[in-house]
DNA sequence: ATTAGTGCAAAAGGTTTGCAGACCA
DNA sequence: TGGTCTGCAAACCTTTTGCACTAAT
């Protein structure tokens, strides 16, 4: 919809969001380390839905030594301060989004090329919030996917992602 | 909506579906087993969202000798055969469902209680693929979750369920 | 100093698989 | 009989955890 953010604002975004992760953390009466600030710095600098796997292999290129366990321990993190979001799109792997996730929105997933699309439709969530209201249902959060093919969408073309694998 | 279906209905339901399966199996050139048969009976004499566990645990009722492997290996040709639909609501384990589900429904899975209701609209699911038109995108399946809770829901006084762990 | 964090490797939890023996067609 | 299926246990994969060591406050 809106034209595409400048490399500036989004790695001043990036800065925010390591900024407030600080914050949290100490809030929290906890210890800023290295491997946390490598591991948060290359998170928000990253964009989609990444995996710990991808994640980890990023971080590593930084700092080599740092592993699995602390990965997985700032990304909890991350969680708890409420700046990454865990999604789970059924291929058994979490994978965590961060930044330009300011606002709610659902996937569409493309099960030809494995991209991941990003919409947001308010009636959508009007709709959603009256069907729970008729049934007494109170929503914390939702989660819709589309599962499907992106064949005309233009950018399924360009299928470099999976054919990897 | 409808009243309940009667419990001769469900069962013959419940019988249609076996026989079904039985025919997929045959056309595969597979085995009909003791096993098979026991597992598909059971799972379709249960309702709702069966864990692995959980169907075990009946099954092993019927026949104490069977075991994960071949459970999980039914449920995977169950899956197959399209007769039951196999769902991750976040909990790190799968759920099948099978029975009463001839149409497609979304769910609401109350936090509190843990239990699961299924609803059925059929604007949401226009709007959907409204929505997927406009991003020419096709649907081949989706998945709506509402999380929540169901405090006023009447079913959620009887709490009875998660209580045990 | 004290307390939390890291890295490793081992454990866990759910699911899959290899294989020898059992069973169906 | 011949090929699938079963049951067991071992393997797998992602994620978590225990522990000795290191580092931040």
């Amino acid at each position: 919809m809106t034209a595409e953010k400048s490399r500036e604002a989004e790695e001043q975004m990036a800065r925010d969001k390591e900024k407030a992760f600080q914050e949290f953390i100490q809030a929290k009466g906890l210890k800023t380390t290295r491997q946390r600030n490598t591991i948060v710095s290359v998170f928000f600098g990253l964009r989609g839905h990444i995996s710990v796997e991808e994640l980890l292999r990023e971080v590593k290129k930084v700092n080599p030594r740092i592993g699995y366990a602390t990965v997985y321990r700032t990304l909890h993190l991350l969680v708890e301060s409420g700046l990454v979001e865990e999604r789970r799109f059924g291929d058994g792997l979490a994978r965590y989004e961060g930044r330009s996730e300011v606002e709610h929105h659902d996937h569409m997933i493309c099960l030809q090329c494995g991209q991941i699309f990003e919409f947001y439709n308010p009636h959508l969530e009007a709709m959603q919030e009256k069907l729970a209201h008729d049934h007494k249902f109170k929503i914390y959060r939702h989660r819709l996917e589309l599962y499907g093919s992106c064949e005309d969408f233009d950018s399924c073309q360009r299928r470099q992602r999976k054919a990897a694998d």
